[in-house]
DNA sequence: AAAGCTATCAACCGCGCTAAT
DNA sequence: TATTAGCGCGGTTGATAGCTT
């Protein structure tokens, strides 16, 4: 059986947008908040399909949107969480406020690409180009993003968590140690530095995966979500033809639910990274409670 | 000035995931 | 439990601007 399409592709627009559907768009949205794209199109007036609706907001009519290029700094991020990664842009693009997945992921294809091989280095591996021949016999051989290397009795919990993060050296020394047997000193001394690698990459980057509520109470949240200049994009997914509702959001630390916590993964305890320039609620994840 | 080439980026496409039924 | 609808993501395409010859 095949999957339905997602609109009626024969009355539907394609191709570049006009500025009065912008204009029909961004007056649909700011009355009725972001969300139900399948429903929106016809609701706002616009032969366009819903998914390409979605599109043009995020990627272009968000009035949160950071124009203009990268910074110097920005590159540097972008090249750190896509060494952490891989090409999960829209991970990436959480982490840097006002710009998107696409955008992102456009400017990795066009510049930061280039920049990483000028350096001899492999855009996918994050590794010097000469010594992809050697270490990466153990990747697949499309030379794409290494896979997470999977752990014999590990769980399926530990698998995912690695392959956001990167090889968690803590577990894969434990079975390193438990079956030392048939390793080189040379073996010893690359792994050694993997490890460390590893290890600077965490301690210059926050991989705070944790949801939590930005410093501010509840009340101010709610009243926060009250205010006219509030961005119903932001805060009230899919109220569509309904009052606004105040979302209450708790706080959740995904590395304590996959058994990370305090584990090099997890720095839920820690200050911010001096690297990270903004504020630290920007890189924080909410989810609404129940009611 | 025109043709050809390259770089850029907005937009599309198809798939996977998840919640609802 | 199976099916369906809706959403979001990553990869790819195509239009266009800018540059070179």
């Amino acid at each position: 059986m095949g999957r339905s399409p997602c609109c009626e592709k024969a009355h539907t627009n394609k191709g570049a947008w006009t500025k009065e559907e912008d204009q029909r768009l961004i007056n649909y949205i700011r009355a009725h908040g972001e969300g139900c794209w399948r429903s929106l199109p016809k609701a706002a007036g616009l032969l366009r399909c819903g998914k390409s609706c979605r599109l043009r907001w995020i990627n272009y009519l968000r009035p949160d949107l950071k124009r203009g290029n990268f910074t110097e700094e920005e590159d540097e991020l972008i090249i750190k969480l896509h060494s952490l990664l891989g090409n999960k842009w829209s991970l990436i693009a959480g982490r840097l406020p006002g710009r998107t997945d696409n955008e992102i992921k456009n400017y990795w294809n066009t510049h930061i690409k280039r920049k990483l091989l000028s350096r001899g280095l492999d855009p996918q591996t994050h590794r010097p180009i000469n010594a992809n021949t050697k270490n990466n016999n153990n990747n697949n051989s499309s030379g794409s993003y290494p896979e997470p290397e999977i752990i014999n009795g590990s769980s399926s919990s530990q698998v995912k968590i690695e392959s956001i993060i990167g090889t968690d050296y803590s577990i894969k020394e434990a079975a390193t140690n438990s079956n030392s047997t048939g390793t080189t000193e040379e073996d010893q001394t690359q792994h050694q530095q993997q490890k460390l690698d590893h290890q600077q990459k965490f301690t210059e980057l926050n991989l705070d995966l944790s949801i939590s509520l930005p410093f501010q109470s509840h009340q101010e949240q709610v009243s926060a979500n009250y205010t006219a200049e509030s961005k119903p994009s932001q805060i009230f997914p899919c109220q569509v033809h309904s009052t606004p509702k105040p979302i209450i959001t708790q706080s959740v630390c995904l590395c304590y639910h996959l058994g990370f916590q305090r584990s090099e993964a997890c720095n839920c305890n820690q200050a911010m990274n001096p690297m990270m320039s903004i504020s630290n609620d920007l890189y924080r994840y909410y989810r609404p409670l129940d009611p």
